[in-house]
DNA sequence: GCCAACGTTGGC
DNA sequence: GCCAACGTTGGC
């Protein structure tokens, strides 16, 4: 079992949509790099837990928790040339890119801004997402980060 | 809108 | 395999 930190820009999946979700279920698709698609491929598994952080967007921080209920299966979007996600080099027979379905678990009352993340350095120094320059969509988060940041919420 | 940071691409 | 150019991300 572990954790971790999932990053979307709320204008395009933020965690209203997903609440709004079936069953409060969705793909979350779109990965398009490969350390993230390693991580997802080989390492996340149904069960695992993750922050749901809100980037690009006037309040960016952590919104919530989702829970990963399908393991990584390849990502049709790449395969679909109408797609915004379309990867021609991505071949059906061996799939480049995955995707694994998430289901919503809490909405944060009040979400856990950036600001706040940073202001508790350094217990939270090694969190990636506060770092400058991280740009990964998906990081795995410590059993200790996942504590101090569910006791901020 | 700016710009730093980073991943990817492609010429050599 | 190197590395400059380019595109993208994301906070501010």
């Amino acid at each position: 079992m572990q954790y971790w930190l999932m990053k979307s820009e709320p204008s395009t999946f933020g965690i209203d949509d997903l609440a709004q979700a079936p069953r409060r279920r969705s793909h979350w698709d779109g990965v398009r790099n490969y350390q993230v698609r390693n991580m997802i491929r080989d390492d996340m598994k149904q069960g695992d837990l993750a922050f749901f952080y809100h980037s690009s967007c006037e309040r960016p921080g952590i919104y919530g928790i989702a829970r990963i209920v399908r393991e990584a299966y390849p990502d049709s979007t790449a395969f679909d040339r109408r797609h915004a996600h379309f990867d021609p080099k991505s071949d059906s027979a061996a799939p480049t890119w995955y995707m694994v379905d998430v289901e919503l678990v809490t909405r944060f009352a009040t979400p856990i801004s950036l600001e706040k993340l940073k202001a508790n350095a350094p217990a939270l120094d090694d969190l990636i997402v506060v770092k400058r320059g991280n740009r990964l969509s998906i990081t795995p988060v410590t059993a200790t980060q996942w504590r101090k940041v569910n006791a901020l919420a």
